[in-house]
DNA sequence: ATAAGCCTTCCAGTTGTGGGAATGTCAAGA
DNA sequence: TCTTGACATTCCCACAACTGGAAGGCTTAT
């Protein structure tokens, strides 16, 4: 199977595959005569795997680390769990700092009439006062 | 004032303030004899309002536009409230995704045991299933 | 004189791609 | 057979928003 091929059923840019070659997120694929790059069945599983982790927010650091545990047949589970569980404390994190940063935005605009008028608490706020802060 | 008072008073770094003004979103500060850049007053008020902005999540790009916003003492403060109104969706939305990536953490993990032993849900539904997707 | 603590510019690295140029290869049709 | 289109290759640049570091200049105090 040619990259393309592989992008296709993946959903990863071959573009992308390209470049997880090269920072060794995969092992570097086999070349055909041609020089083309050469995929098989497990290259399309290991390049999904990697998909649905990013999707779920992982780094490719932490994908990496996912792979290694992945082929690591013999790690116990609570190794992959302690690690998932770190990555949704990040992401709760995230959650929480956006939900604190729309609280402030919804505080301001609540606050501006939002006419013609030139007077806007939005602005006046972002240049003199603290805005909801802690 | 010397710029490492600017960082100072405003918490916006040195080198920050200076990439700042290598894009063209403050302009170019005043040299004094010995070449090193001179602030004032108004220098400081603005930094703090960029400062604002950006904990706020607005881009560097957004902030230039609220910028030239509070600059023009006669524009309605409905196109304000339209600008932060629109970044509100924005950060909804992300939000929103962090918070499905979080249910499908949260499910992957919630059916890991989690001991000693090898086998794992989080990195077999990695490998072959679609997790809580569409 | 020298040391510390500022300041200056410039260059490179970060994360995870995307765009595009220049070039090579392959399969199919006129 | 020649050409055309759709692939593939490598290489380098750009993005966002900084951050770090090197190499050097200025100021002030000791």
């Amino acid at each position: 199977m040619n990259i393309g091929s592989v992008a296709e059923k993946t959903g990863v840019p071959a573009k992308t595959i390209r470049y997880y070659e090269e920072i060794g997120l995969i092992p570097p694929a086999i070349r055909a005569e041609n020089g083309y790059r050469h995929y098989g069945r497990n290259d399309v599983e290991t390049l999904r795997f990697i998909q649905r982790a990013r999707r779920l927010g992982f780094s490719v650091k932490d994908v990496g680390n996912l792979l290694a545990l992945w082929r690591d047949k013999k790690r116990a589970s609570a190794d992959v769990k302690a690690f998932a569980l770190n990555h949704i404390k990040e992401v709760e994190r995230r959650i929480a700092e956006l939900q604190s940063i729309r609280a402030s935005l919804i505080h301001l605009t609540d606050r501006c009439h939002g006419d013609d008028r030139p007077d806007c608490p939005i602005l006046d706020d972002l240049a003199k006062a603290v805005v909801l802060s802690q």
